[in-house]
DNA sequence: TGTACATCAGTGAACGCGCGTTCACTGATGTAC
DNA sequence: TGTACATCAGTGAACGCGCGTTCACTGATGTAC
C-alpha cells in the first residue's frame, strides 16, 4: 500500500516513527492504536488509509528496522576480504545497531514470535532471503578457498549471528548488564576460531 | 503463593499445562484467561485463588518450562569429563529439549520481552543465576587448567546458547526449516572450536 | 492558464467485542477439644 | 471418635475498560481539456 503522494509519504514515516518511540517507552502493553495515534498527532483513520491494520503498521515498522539492520552488515561485510574481517565487521555492525538503534533492535527482537509479521510475511521473507544470499555470496569463494570451514551456511549463520544476538538480548533486557565493548573486543576472534578451516 | 493442599496442587497443574497447550495451539492473541480456563475445565475464580492475575500464572509458566530446561543441560553438563564433551552434552540437550518439549521452547523463547515476567521477575533471575553458577561451577577449573580459554563468563555462555538459541527459534517458527539432526552432529565441534584453548 | 473532476490523504467521534478481573457464594479439607 | 469451626479451594455470572476498527465526512493534490 504504498502512498501516491508526498504527504502520505511523511505520514507513513512519522506513524512508523512515533510507533518506534511508543514500544520504546511503554513496551508491547502499551503498543497501542490510540498510543501511536496519540504520539504522533495523525488520526486512526489516516492510519488505516496507509496501513490497512495496526497489524500491517507493526510488520512494515518491523521490515523498516530489519532492512536497516541488514543493510549495515552487509555493507560492513563485502567491505572485508578476509574471513577474519569479514566476521569481526558483522559482529561490529550487529552490536553498534544495537547500541545506536536500541530501539530498533529491541522491537525485532521482541517481534519475533509477535504473529503480526503474517500480515506483510512475504515480504519480510523475502528481505530475510535477500540478506541470506549476499552472505551466502561472500562465503562460498572463501569456503571453496578453504580459508572457512565447509559447513552448511544456516550453521555459519547461526555460529556467527547467534552468540550476537544473545548478547545484544542481554543488554536489551538489561537482565544480565551485558557488556558490549566487551563483546566487540573478544566475540569475533572466539566466534572466528569456529569457522576458520583448520589445517 | 504455593496451594496448601493436595488439590490446589493439582489444580495448579492442571491449569498451567492447558495453558501451555492453549499458547502452542493459539498462539500469543489466542493466549487468554477464557481460553485457558475452558481447556483446563477450571474456573477463572480459581485461577486467580492460585495466581492472582493472569500474568502471575504466565510466569509461572515460564517459570517451571525454564526450570526443566535447566535441569536437563545442568545434569548432562555435570556428567561430562572434558571441554569438548561438555559442550556436547550442552548442545545435545538443549536440542533434544527443544524437539522433545517444542510447545515449552516455544513459550519461553516467545515470551522473552512478554512483560508477564516483571510479575515473578525475582524467581525469574534466581533461576537464571543458579544454571548461571553450576556452568561456572563447571568452567572453572577447565579455565584454570588451560583446557578452556581465559574468557569472560558471560561471553562463552553468549558462544554456546547463543547459536543453539538460534537453530532452535528458526525451527520453532518453521521460516527456515532448520535441521536440527544435522545442527546436533555439526554445532557441537564448530563450537568447541572456539572455547578451546589454542595452544 | 483556468476550471472541473477524480482520486488520494486525513479527521475523529462512535461502536462493539472480548479481555482481565471481581465477588458473593458453595463445597472440601484440616484441626482442636 | 465425633463435632464445631476456620481455612483453603473452587464456581461462574457479571462488570467495566480499553482495544482495534469503521465511516461519513472534509480538505489537498493531481489531471484532462
Amino acid at each position: 500500500m504504498p502512498p501516491k503522494q508526498q504527504r502520505g509519504e511523511a505520514t507513513v514515516d512519522r506513524l512508523l516513527t512515533a510507533a518506534l518511540r511508543v514500544y520504546a517507552e511503554s513496551g508491547h502493553e502499551g503498543f497501542t492504536v490510540h498510543a501511536v495515534t496519540r504520539a504522533s498527532g495523525i488520526s486512526a483513520g489516516s492510519l488505516y488509509h496507509h496501513f490497512g491494520s495496526f497489524d500491517g503498521l507493526a510488520a512494515a515498522l518491523y521490515a523498516r528496522c530489519m532492512e536497516q539492520l541488514f543493510e549495515q552488515m552487509v555493507t560492513a561485510l563485502t567491505r572485508s576480504r578476509t574471513g577474519r574481517t569479514g566476521v569481526r565487521a558483522l559482529v561490529t555492525a550487529y552490536l553498534r545497531f544495537t547500541e545506536e538503534h536500541a530501539d530498533a533492535a529491541l522491537f525485532l527482537h521482541a517481534s519475533a514470535y509477535s504473529g503480526y509479521l503474517d500480515a506483510h510475511a512475504e515480504e519480510i521473507r523475502a528481505a530475510k532471503e535477500s540478506f541470506r544470499q549476499s552472505v551466502a555470496a561472500w562465503l562460498r569463494p572463501r569456503i571453496e578457498a578453504g580459508e572457512i570451514a565447509p559447513v552448511p551456511e544456516a550453521l555459519i549463520e547461526a555460529v556467527v549471528i547467534g552468540p550476537i544476538a544473545e548478547v545484544a538480548r542481554r543488554w536489551l533486557s538489561s537482565t544480565y548488564e551485558a557488556d558490549l565493548a566487551e563483546a566487540r573486543r573478544v566475540l569475533p576472534d572466539l566466534i572466528w576460531q569456529s569457522l576458520r578451516r583448520v589445517p
